[in-house]
DNA sequence: GGAAAGCAAGAGCACCGCTCTCGTTTGTTG
DNA sequence: CAACAAACGAGAGCGGTGCTCTTGCTTTCC
């Protein structure tokens, strides 16, 4: 991308700046109002200058958003990559599994509206750009080479492991071409689903699908993880 | 509610016409556009009227919002008891169970902005008001009543089935209470967790996270649907 | 028949994203 | 050092939004 040196000039020390000041008002919006009513105009005003001005900056309110999804995407993936991290047994698969799980569930708690720009509906017309796929691919990648590692630990899924035809192993090249390891068809499925159910219980949880029938989210929210790992055969 | 009898003089009539008629511009609209730009005025123009006048039959944006929220989630929902009571040979659970699963992403994937709407991140300040929650209900007790219907007979989950600690009992109170009948500890945390593994994998299908990775949607939606069946012991 | 309620329409308010212009500041180059 | 070009901040302005208020008109009901 764009010059990414140190800023020579005065004039660049105070764009960087400014940027920065820029996605720190919008952040700080961003978790107060939501992602729909974050208003460039109320982010200008924060910073006492004229919504024109911030224009220089950022051609319109998406590529702000996109800068503040990138940003969340990295907060994210770097939560759960030190939660993998701090697991010192790393034979300890299970713990392992439950941290990095925890950690996303923790940094979606506490960053809703974060958590909704990033996996709830997109914005209007507005597709993420390609820019934002490497930050994107933090979570899902930490995922697939914790599954990995179980494989490569001699670890046998518990749970049942269907036949996988062809064209799902076709459907599923696509992962393959994006990650340098080998995972077998079986194990890839699992871990696909364990994926889906991971962000699908944070999400119900966190939009509200849950009120009134599970009382305790924490506490089930552990169970489901528990039995995820015993499906991958982590325990 | 109000009154919802028919109407009987001119004025009701008339009244219950034009409601009719905002809500079907609206839900164009919804589809076309999406919820976050679904605009008042908009509907009031594809009408020919005073966007004021709009006013005198939906309080506010929201409560329009709210209205095509219901009707969605009593569409989505009637489509997928359809799909149940279309297996006519009622023990064959996992067909039942197929038959559900592919209409709700169906029904997604046909109707994308919809889905958002129910699914993704809710509106800005706004929360969903209790009316919602019978047609909101209709799909989770659809495959709820699937499970039971299971347990009825007999069949075993095939997954590995944790303890369930009494605090998860005592969290999952709540569904219990919304429920008539009775189904075990373990068979309802499975239950739950296939319910959260449809909804993260259609989110995540049509939100765009599987984009260049997973390459052939419905492929893969119908391997994870029959592995869930597997788990649930419906085959 | 007349009061009361429901109604459509228009003007208007405060806000939004975004663009254009204008005068100024900064950096570079001859 | 001077001159030019680029970047910059501020302001006005455009077309759009949700929503309210007032003003008349129509329908309903007593």
């Amino acid at each position: 991308m764009s010059s990414t040196s140190a800023p020579r000039t005065a004039r660049e020390l105070a764009r960087a700046e400014l940027t920065r000041a820029i996605l720190d008002s919008a952040r700080k919006q961003l978790a107060e109002v939501g992602p729909a009513a974050l208003s460039v105009r109320a982010v200008a005003r924060d910073l006492g200058m004229a919504s024109s001005a911030t224009y220089r900056y950022f051609r319109s309110r998406d590529d702000l958003l996109t800068a503040l999804l990138i940003e969340s995407y990295d907060e994210v993936g770097e939560a759960v990559e030190r939660a993998d991290c701090s697991v010192t047994d790393r034979d300890d698969l299970a713990g392992r599994w439950r941290a990095v799980c925890h950690a996303v569930r923790g940094w979606a708690v506490a960053n809703p509206h974060e958590y909704a720009l990033l996996y709830g509906s997109p914005v209007p017309g507005y597709a993420a750009p390609e820019a934002t796929v490497p930050a994107a691919s933090r979570v899902p990648l930490t995922l697939l080479s914790l599954t990995h590692d179980a494989q490569r630990a001699g670890r046998k899924l518990e749970a049942p492991a269907l036949p996988v035809p062809p064209a799902e192993v076709d459907a599923l090249a696509g992962i393959r071409a994006l990650t340098d390891f080998t995972i077998s068809d079986e194990r890839l499925v699992r871990s696909l689903i364990a994926w889906a159910t991971l962000f699908g219980h944070i999400s119900l949880e966190l939009f509200g699908h849950m009120h009134r029938g599970v009382l305790d989210y924490d506490t089930h929210f552990t169970q489901v993880v528990d039995t995820l790992a015993a499906d991958l055969g982590l325990v």
